[in-house]
DNA sequence: TCTCTAACTTACTTATAAGTAAGTAGGTAG
DNA sequence: CTACCTACTTACTTATAAGTAAGTTAGAGA
């Protein structure tokens, strides 16, 4: 049986590579974590991590893929329980929320961008589908919530939704020097200019 | 005359240093530039940028308070030349826009704000004092606009700034993934829910 | 003219990064 | 029972980072 899989440690060390690296990916950013920031913790040695992800690069794109795969599911598990669009704008907050009080983390979205010029080929890739999934979601919701009448904004859904998703990208961010009263002001204007009383 | 300042090239390395890391901060973030960055395109020797600024973090710190001072200067000749509201905003906007067309540079603010856990504290300090004053002249800008019927926006002045300025920084920094329209996507929309025709 | 100093260069040190080659332990398949 | 594979460890290499100590040079001041 050559697709049972060993039952080694391999699924666990793999995955608490990847739970770190998101963690330290959202905390420190790509350019400031070191394969001993992942190999100390788990009390393995650097070149364990190596085995998993051969390069850096391979780390941060299996960390992305992760990423927006789970985000995927989030969404889906959304259409498949029939909310309303105000349900998904809050489910969107919510992880933005969680993000927040996880010790101040940022949008993965808002460290590759800001770290753009620096990161590899195949990681701006990674934030571009990253970045494109999550606009087209919020475009929709904006423009289902509206015919619903229960949005209300001026302008297209399109441009909305780039201002929300920026929005909330520089709301995690402002939050470290500004404090997390910084991000919900934000959230609380945003909903006000959606029509949606607090 | 010991006030007299020497006639050596002091003043223009140092402020070409200065310019210089600036850039770098903005298109590559505070950790992915080094000493080399910035002695190699000045023809100098790594050990001379050293002289002007001991350390990273005194180079860091002189680059943000200069930008610091330059928005300071930017914002008190609005004040001297009776500038509205309208075109207060607009000229922040213009500074972003800058920024952009200027190879796709992020506010240092964004910056500082995304490698926050990184950085030495005497930069934070930099990054909570820029945030702070641009937030607040942003708010009193806002406030005056809408007493003068300028702006038109529900909600206090204070979470409006918020959202503006975090919405401002995010475009900036989707503009690297999205492109450049993206940003003017979050300015139009900005904007318009300011009550502002096109 | 001599001296001093600002503005450097030369030549290092120390730390840390990513990455690799070769070995090993323990379970698995035949 | 043997050969093999997965999941590692040990022990390195190479590159680059910030930072420093000791020189060098050109011009200004006395």
């Amino acid at each position: 049986m050559h697709t049972k899989p060993p039952n080694h440690a391999l699924a666990n060390t793999r995955a608490a590579i990847l739970d770190l690296a998101e963690r330290l990916l959202q905390e420190k950013g790509y350019n400031a974590f070191s394969y001993k920031d992942i190999s100390s913790p788990l009390g393995i040695k650097n070149a364990a991590v190596h085995y998993h992800f051969p390069t850096k690069t391979a780390l941060g794109v299996a960390t992305l893929r992760r990423y927006r795969e789970r985000f995927q599911e989030y969404i889906q598990g959304f259409e498949q329980s029939d909310a309303d669009p105000l349900m998904k704008l809050n489910g969107y907050i919510a992880i933005q929320i969680d993000h927040l009080r996880n010790g101040y983390r940022i949008c993965p979205l808002g460290i590759l961008e800001a770290e753009y010029n620096t990161i590899p080929s195949e990681l701006r890739a990674e934030a571009q589908a990253l970045e494109k999934e999550i606009w087209f979601w919020v475009r929709g919701t904006l423009a289902a919530g509206r015919e619903q009448n229960i949005f209300h904004f001026m302008g297209t859904s399109e441009d909305k939704a780039c201002l929300i998703s920026a929005a909330l990208q520089g709301a995690l961010q402002m939050a470290r020097t500004a404090g997390q009263s910084a991000f919900f002001a934000i959230v609380r204007q945003l909903k006000r200019d959606l029509g949606l009383k607090e």
